[in-house]
DNA sequence: TCAAAAGTGTTTCCCCTACACCCATGG
DNA sequence: CCATGGGTGTAGGGGAAACACTTTTGA
């Protein structure tokens, strides 16, 4: 923004960049994705997703795209988290950085590894590596962020297939909260939502009853959150 | 944040800024720190204080220096609001404001408008003008964000003097919420959490009782929220 | 028929809400 | 003595939490 009393007109040489912390859930465990970094500085080690913001696209923009180029899907589940700004995070030149989160379904997603010197891959998220730059504090503001907005906000659909078992659902709320639930309380909860469709279908998974399958009614979500997927609140 | 796949090594000529919602409560009123501008573009229209990143501050302490060269308060609590990275916002030059906001008790500050062509103002927040940039935009979401943390966070406290009477507080609160509070579910809800001390002394304020005059126990305050007072949560 | 996950209600407790009167003081 | 804001308690309702058994299927 261009200032009105104080004039500081020395163009700032500062570059701005987008860091992305890609949740999914698989495995019975929560996992988040990692890129082992093919430059200095950092060589070697693991690191968010991210790039540089460019030009012509906007700050958003510049995060769909990185994410998209790691992982190549669309209509992923992308929230502003936190801008950090710290003078000598970045050992070379200064870099503001704006992170994001982001929270995909594990089935849908082939993610982009190694190709050049740099490999991607899932990591649990209870037991990441130690990150280059601030990572670290980026991880778990996310981890922080996700929880809360667990409780009060219908993002664990977006983790999940189209069409899924309320004990998907439960275990999905499980592994993120690092908590066990109880199953009836649950199911009443979510269901008193109302934002489930049940799908009158079900699915056989072994030797025991079948679930039902629900479908998450996007309709009702927009309602409740404004359309604004991107905002915090 | 240096990306390690793609390499866009263009110097991207990004401008980072900084604008800060300052709030404050005062003649039964919540109001809202704005500046006139002195410069193009906009000049003449109001617009949220703020400036540019120097490169050798961080953003925080940049939000610091901008907050303390309008109001000269120091101790004041400053959040980080939202990034806001739209090309087109700034008409003339690219650039990426970080927006954060503030919370002043009215009595212990004095703007310094008034200087060159551009002045300071408190404007109520429930008529301001209209903006230059997207600062309405802003200045929405900032009161959101105001309005969602008075209801889980020690926040009122920020707009008050260090010893404040419970219907201060509570006139606060209304205020900011715009809608009227019950007086004994107010007081037993607030002195329930364990966050005040009651001073012993009180205020005479006019032809009836004397009002408790009570302080807010800083130590449990950043008990709760671990010291981060930047964090948003 | 057995193992394994799906599915279903009730009770208890606590917090939130609604609501009206006496108290202390200055003029 | 009166006007003005300060200060106090209780009852009822609603939502959250604890808790165990029956159902359906595949092997």
């Amino acid at each position: 923004m261009t200032d009105s009393t104080s004039t500081h007109d020395a163009t700032s040489p500062l570059r701005v960049a987008v860091d992305i912390v890609v949740f999914t859930v698989a495995d019975q465990d929560l996992k988040v994705l990692l890129i082992k970094r093919g430059i200095e500085p950092y060589k070697g080690a693991w690191a968010l997703p991210g790039g540089f913001v460019l030009e012509d696209e906007s700050v958003d923009d510049a995060a769909r795209r990185e994410l998209a180029e790691e992982t190549s899907v669309e209509d992923i589940y992308l929230e502003q988290l936190y801008t950090f700004g710290e003078v000598d995070r970045d050992p070379r030149t200064r870099v503001v950085t704006v992170a994001y989160f982001a929270l995909i379904d594990a089935d849908s997603v082939e993610i982009h590894g190694g190709t050049d010197a740099s490999q991607a891959a899932w990591h649990s998220m209870y037991s990441t590596p130690t990150l280059a730059f601030d990572h670290d504090t980026i991880l778990g503001l996310a981890l922080r962020r996700l929880r809360y907005k667990l409780e009060y906000a219908p993002v664990a659909f977006q983790l999940l297939p189209d069409e899924f078992t309320l004990s998907q659902l439960q275990a999905t709320y499980e592994v993120i909260l690092a908590q066990p639930l109880d199953k009836r309380n649950f199911r009443r909860k979510i269901l008193g939502l109302d934002i489930l469709r049940d799908t009158g279908r079900t699915r056989s998974d072994g030797p025991h009853r079948p679930a039902r399958l629900f479908a998450f009614r996007q309709d009702r979500f927009e309602q409740a959150t404004g359309g604004k997927v991107i905002f915090s609140f």
